[in-house]
DNA sequence: TATGAATGAGGGTTCATTCAT
DNA sequence: TATGAATGAACCCTCATTCAT
């Protein structure tokens, strides 16, 4: 749609991302084509190889740049709250918040981590432990502080962390339920269930 | 790997199927084909379509005959069951239940949507809005009783859905936890959240 | 279209010349399958074997009978004739008319020779050039006659053939032309041409 | 067989159609394969495909491209007669000699029309069609000037060019009748036919 | 005789990638 | 940097043919 015709540069580069982030997103890793992102950015195919060294090496970017964006994001968040509860309302809400922001990235960064290949997906496995780490750190907190009631913490965190991802599927940030309404939402759910 | 070697009729239709599922889930259906699929069948690609119209059509089998089940199976979970509570108790059962027996066919069912075509994606859709609305419709009555909290009701059904859901992807039937367990745990966050 | 479903026996036999003869008028043998053939009879392709030997054999019998059949109707047209002018009038007026009831054949008998393999295509084309030989030598003793204008007999004998072929490509019985009046114009057209 | 290796831009194009001409009119536009073309350009089957969309519409291309020509080029041989006995002399002239210089065209042209499909059929027939009516006007003007006899144009024009298009599937210019000899073979018998 | 399932070869086409210009 | 032409591998799918039942 978005076609910059004859780019050139850095321009070319930021471009070939932001269309790749977008026909990932909509069709999948395997299912497009170099040559479609080529007239996407309005180059010929065969000038990608000027950006990038391969197919792979692209989605890996993509998602590898998201990682450390989220791990660096992420900490700023956190910084200076101790308390466990300040922490894992923090940590949904900046959750939150970043994956209505980017939801390409994210969506891609969890359902094509299997097309990565090797040592690509080792290293973007690796960055999602740690970033899961934290929220498991923050319960294992909270619970030996008493706040938080005695459950096995990973399996808890996955828990927490497909509800909260499961935004960046259907959130659309133009319907009638706004960003702090949504952050709210979950952190209601998460910390006190349904029940009244 | 497992090579049903010979098999005839009705036996290499379901050999097919259960290849499929395996395959599909682990690499994306765009990612297969029908090669590497007629090969675990222990047939040539060609003979496949004795059996489907084509790759695509496949997809829509697998992923249409898991949603019936789950319209199907969903309602014998709840039948019987009127307060809005018990229901919803029933509900997260049956959801985590049938997801960590069927964990490739839920993978599927959700992760290629995008590869489904047409009336195809359309058909499918439909009947995930309509096992949505079985949730949506048990939180309203919740909310209307004063047993839940006040909230909005689709947006809540799908964190709550996105939680339950999330389990065919980690969760891991050999691991420490068993499925009464998993049950129990996610009964307990939805109904009432992490706080003592 | 016409379908004789479950066709059992010679009847079987004729379906598939009939249809074969239609379906490779239409679309040529390389275009046809024997999945559409069999369709048209009835069975299933795998059937269409108790028949024939192969797709091949079935062109060959298909273009044989007709030469058969040509040769043979063309020596009783000729029969009794001797004068050679007598002779090409009959020639024209069996050749039109059998190529106006029988264009199918006719046309395949044409278009399709140069898919005939090895000893098949020899033996069609023999039976061609003897009939082919017939015209020849009615022109040649025309000639020696002096009746017909001297000319070079093979080369005049193919231009009259081309001429006379033609009908079964564009002809329609139901026009407003009849077959009488299409044969005389055939018989006036190389007896005296164009002009009055 | 001939193979012009490593051929590039426009010269690749002009070997496609040289050969995809020869090709088809050897064994069918259904029969060839575009290996067998790619063989022949001396690329590989791919690559065939920088140069036209699909088989389908090399065929349409060299088809259409013929048609073309003849039109313009018998424009050229008519422009300034006006005597229909001496248009129809040039008539027969052009298309005689037309039809021995390019023979592949020509063959094809006919022979491959079936297996066009749609607008691509359409467009082509329409030409022909075009084509025919002038030999139709020729025979009405000369039947209104009493030059010919009274006959029904359009089948007569339809004997006429069977006869004239028949030289391109049996005539060799290595033989011993030469194209002028020909040409006035075709243009005696048909203003005079074979009698004396 | 007829069927249904299978084979094995191959067909048109696509695509990541390379490279001379 | 960008292009256009090429490669080579592979993909989905079709088809003549075989054969146990």
């Amino acid at each position: 749609m978005v076609r910059t015709v004859g780019s050139r540069g850095p321009k070319t580069m930021e471009a070939i991302r932001t269309a790749g982030l977008r026909l990932i997103r909509e069709h999948g890793y395997e299912a497009i084509t170099l040559r479609q992102l080529g007239q996407e950015v309005g180059i010929q195919p065969g000038s990608m190889y000027n950006y990038i060294q391969s197919k792979q090496e692209l989605l890996f970017i993509l998602i590898r740049d998201h990682m450390v964006a989220l791990s660096a994001e992420v900490a700023t968040a956190l910084e200076g709250a101790i308390d466990p509860l300040d922490r894992l309302r923090r940590f949904i809400r900046f959750h939150v918040s970043y994956h209505i922001r980017r939801t390409d990235e994210v969506f891609i960064g969890g359902s094509e981590l299997r097309s990565l290949e090797g040592e690509n997906r080792t290293a973007i496995l690796a960055m999602r432990r740690e970033y899961e780490r934290l929220l498991v750190a923050i319960l294992e907190d909270g619970m030996a502080a008493g706040q938080f009631k005695r459950t096995d913490p990973p399996v808890t965190a996955y828990a927490i962390l497909a509800m909260l991802t499961g935004v960046c599927t259907w959130y659309n940030p133009a319907g009638r339920m706004g960003e702090e309404e949504l952050i709210r939402l979950h952190q209601d759910m998460i910390l006190g269930g349904v029940l009244v």
